[in-house]
DNA sequence: CCTGGCACTCTTCGCACGCGAGTGCCAGAC
DNA sequence: GTCTGGCACTCGCGTGCGAAGAGTGCCAGG
């Protein structure tokens, strides 16, 4: 067990290698922190830090860093979640309620996220199966050709083509379309399947392969793993690294293109709280000297979506916590509004 | 005006450069290139080129490199386009063939582009001004509260809320619904505002306000200049660029998430065909030191929308070139099948 | 258990030096 | 006139060395 000293020793290392992105010693850190110990003293809980594995040095005879291990010590620990201040959360409040739709609901918090943390922000669509259905459109395109438009509450749309299997009437259409919608508007994604279950009986057998085949493009555009769309913004952080970019960024930015790898990331992270996964806590090879810190925001009580930020695992956590978790608040509430 | 050789030094120079990345002095040009001539009488071309501004030297005693003005001579003058090899063509039709709706139609594209020319690939969703309208729909949410979805020609959805004046009825919304689709369908945007002008009119005097609102809410749609998405990606690709980063890729990245920026960029394009844009013959400051080759493609013979990519100046323009024009007429004649 | 002192290790920086690539110019040949 | 070979010159780059500085580990004493 680590006396409180040494963790007030790594809390300061911390602290002073977020802020100089230098390895810090032992007689800055008993200049810049009133520890109340001489640097010798210091030195000896250095030691022991080091041995537990909190810190290390890059090369003999420089200040130590702070190891992934050291910083989750710090997460869990030693540091809270630094709330935003209250001009800040005006601002926040007044940057994302100019929003017109969902799409610019999105952009704006991507945009939002990268300058108050100054880091690449990711946010992902509010998911389709966790939303319910306001309304389900069918438009007869040619005799033998539908289109099938899916509005949620979360304002999002889709859209699939249908080729029927057969020419579909348009009064079987208008028939099909207010069925549809008296059984799912309203209702969530996930019970959908089991309520149209049984509406092909309802048609004449002529229409019922239509109408399945509608059906099954329903339930494909529900479960549709691709549908998981996000945004993701201010990559120009990236360049605030360190010193030695081409190895460190050019990872990050091809882990950033692949969607799956984001979303991946996104959704390991089960905690009802803000997560924080710390270098090579992701799973990510491309990850492995980043941060990402996530939480996840919805209209209601419930989380419908994931947003958050990717940063250097140098990184101020308190601070960029504080901002994601108030960013998630406030989408939450523009998004119950709409 | 330059001889004939001396134009052939440059083009060799630009060759040299591109492939090995470094200053290329006039030993090496002899022995790289036949040009039938000593180093000597080279080095008195590469002076008089210099003279002219085609070409320049980073430092006295190292080779030479060429100018933006070099360039710019070089694309007009001395070099083709490539055409891509049918095996090229193969795998690009066969990979943009794969693509379900709009949407993943941009995002192969882009991926596509990203790959084939190692740079960073920028596509516009087309364009709604000129393309055409296949359906008009409206949904009632709330007995004052409509949703206004437009499908166009080339699978685009966008969607609107329109809170009316005051409540409209299901009668008056299917008529105002039919009435809508017989005049605009098939139509051009350009043409749409003239087509609806008198719509109100043929309304009871208590719905007027509320078809107004529905037109003007179409027609805002219609123009509305935020709705000229566009969707990046390679941008991984960036890190090749030099070994001084920082200061080069930030700016770049930069630009890049100003859509606005690339909007105007791809926009201000207005060659039928292939456009390069040159170093300092960009606009945009971050990009001074980029080139971008852009291409409008479309449905039809007309275009709709344009793609390009964005890489350093020094990059291959005759492979870059086809690839960015062969990738247009596949993707234009997806769209056409669709 | 803390502290001051001391020797030791490494990194970093500045500087001088030599090498090599490349140039510009000139006199002479075709 | 144009091209060529030769030659002196310039500079950037890599190398080696020495001094400086930061930081450490260890030890003896309070």
């Amino acid at each position: 067990m680590l006396s409180e000293r040494r963790l007030q020793v790594l809390r300061a290392i911390v602290q002073d290698y977020v802020g100089t992105e230098e390895p810090v010693g032992s007689k800055a850190l008993t200049e810049r922190h009133k520890l109340g110990v001489s640097p010798a003293t210091v030195r000896n809980d250095m030691a022991a830090l080091e041995e537990e594995g909190f810190i290390a040095q890059p090369h003999t005879s420089a200040g130590r860093i702070p190891t992934d291990k050291g910083y989750r010590l710090f997460v869990d620990k030693l540091a809270g979640v630094k709330p935003m201040s209250p001009p800040e959360r005006r601002a926040i409040q007044n940057f994302l309620e100019g929003a017109v739709d969902l799409d610019d609901v999105v952009a704006r918090t991507v945009r939002l996220l990268a300058q108050l943390t100054r880091q690449v922000a990711v946010v992902q669509y509010p998911s389709l199966t966790r939303s319910t259905v306001r309304h389900v459109e069918l438009l007869s395109l040619a005799p033998a050709r539908l289109m099938l438009v899916l509005i949620t509450d979360t304002g999002r749309v889709e859209q699939r083509m249908v080729d029927c299997p057969a020419p579909f009437g348009e009064a079987s259409l208008a028939d099909l379309r207010a069925r549809l919608n008296s059984r799912v508007a309203g209702r969530r994604f996930a019970d959908v399947p089991s309520l149209v279950e049984d509406l092909p009986e309802a048609f004449e057998a002529d229409d019922r392969g239509t109408v399945s085949t509608v059906l099954s493009t329903l339930l494909e555009t529900l479960v549709e793993e691709n549908e998981e769309q996000l945004m993701i913004g201010g990559t120009a952080n990236l360049t605030r690294f360190g010193h030695d970019f081409p190895l460190t960024i050019r990872p990050v930015l091809e882990a950033l293109e692949e969607q799956v790898v984001l979303l991946k990331l996104l959704g390991e992270a089960k905690d009802p709280g803000v997560t924080v996964r710390i270098g090579h806590e992701n799973a990510h090879e491309g990850l492995n000297s980043t941060s990402v810190v996530s939480v996840g925001y919805g209209s209601g009580g419930e989380a419908v979506a994931k947003l958050g930020v990717v940063g250097p695992t140098r990184m101020d956590y308190p601070g960029t916590m504080g901002a994601v978790r108030a960013v998630a608040r406030y989408v939450g509430q523009i998004l119950a509004e709409s």
